[in-house]
DNA sequence: ATCCGTCTTGGACAGCGTTACATGAATTCT
DNA sequence: AGAATTCATGTAACGCTGTCCAAGACGGAT
């Protein structure tokens, strides 16, 4: 409703200069938000807590960067632009398209609860957008364009996010039905015993994380000099 | 707004049980949650809004099943009760291990309402506890048990949790930060003009899904008269 | 000095989960 | 029978949330 594109897009770079108005700049804004998510966790986010911490009324944020929604939005998309900073490493195609994917992971983990923020908003593409840009340029490295690099992609960052939901909800479940308990404490059926104590305990996730994608990678990336890319 | 005691007891005059006191059940409370979810999506849950279906107080919801946690833990563990119940097809254990991965998938999918509230509440894994269960008794079968079954259950799950997300995700983003053109419209970087095209159209996620975790079991679980599991 | 576009504010509205308290009905006890 | 106790429900409120509206305050242009 608001002019929020054109000041987003005017680029205002004198935040405080003396011509204009000295106060609130939208990537200000922005960067206080990702310092309350990241401190205070993703619950945390709310218009009012964010106006008081900024020492400014809460409809100024909605001047300045719309909605809840186009807020999160942006939070979550200049948040992701800072995690592609890193190198990637590796030798072969897949090992450098494993980089990535083990980037994406940490990264998500490493700022778990603006990672949680773009799960419950559904922006978690969004998020991790220059990550995928990353490994899209990587699978081209390996000959993997077109549609084979799009149902690539989406394969490998798929389960990619599956772990890392994972590990989310580990950490926050109120351990009456976590996984561990939801499983280990089932009626004593036709299992194994040592099957059920050893789901009771929770597994090395990144150890786990680790050789599943790499199977993941290897039926989707052809190895070097080879050809086909299924199984 | 209110419905007042003579239209409450108009409607709640007859009696559900002859000894007993007449009036609500928490399984009719839970019945009536499951069915407004499914409905209304997940969303429209709301304690207001569910006593105002029942045609009852809303503090009586917190009489019978406590919290909204609890509602949403007791409704999606009724909701995943009734899930497992279809049969599981298949003639190698890789092939009924896959079975149940692809009914965690579909059931998933079929109420995904449910499933979201699951997912935001970080209850899936109590979701899809029976199914997991069942997946636990096919690795059985499979002659893994033990750490090994927890990792091999630890890594498909995931990989299937994180297609559903992508799924559940891909339906409900309000379609200018969907996905396909997060990616694709991005800024024509190093890369081939077909990938470009491809990442702004959605991929088959059925068949996609179908041949990753194919890829997941293979490296998990043996081979019939096979040794080794991981690749 | 006036006007106007930019920015900021206080106050409200509807809705949410949750609780304290009161009230009525059914069962049980005396 | 009548009284006491448990069970089930209703009313009203508290604090919190996102969001909008009308009205101010400031700076530059006319």
């Amino acid at each position: 409703m608001k002019t929020s594109q054109e000041s987003a897009s005017a680029e205002v770079v004198v935040s405080h200069g003396p011509g204009r108005r000295a106060g609130l700049d939208a990537n200000e804004i922005l960067d206080q938000a990702i310092a309350l998510v990241e401190s205070k966790g993703s619950t945390a986010l709310t218009m009012r807590r964010l106006a008081a911490e900024l020492g400014v009324a809460t409809t100024s944020i909605y001047w300045h960067v719309g909605n809840r929604s186009d807020l999160i939005t942006a939070l979550v998309t200049r948040h992701g632009e800072r995690l592609a900073q890193m190198p990637i490493e590796g030798t072969t195609a897949r090992e450098r398209i494993l980089a990535v994917a083990r980037m994406i992971w940490s990264s998500a983990i490493d700022h778990r609860e603006v990672t949680r923020l773009a799960a419950a908003y559904g922006a978690s593409s969004l998020h991790a957008r220059q990550l995928e840009l990353a490994m899209a340029r990587e699978l081209q490295e390996a000959a993997v364009v077109g549609t084979a690099a799009r149902d690539a992609m989406r394969a490998i960052t798929a389960c990619v996010g599956g772990f890392i939901v994972a590990v989310l909800i580990d950490d926050l479940t109120p351990s009456s039905l976590r996984r561990t308990s939801v499983l280990g404490g089932a009626e004593a059926n036709d299992l194994d015993p040592s099957t059920l104590t050893a789901l009771s305990e929770s597994a090395d996730l990144p150890t786990l994380f680790d050789t599943t994608l790499r199977a993941v990678v290897a039926s989707v990336v052809p190895a070097d000099l080879s050809a086909n890319a299924y199984l």
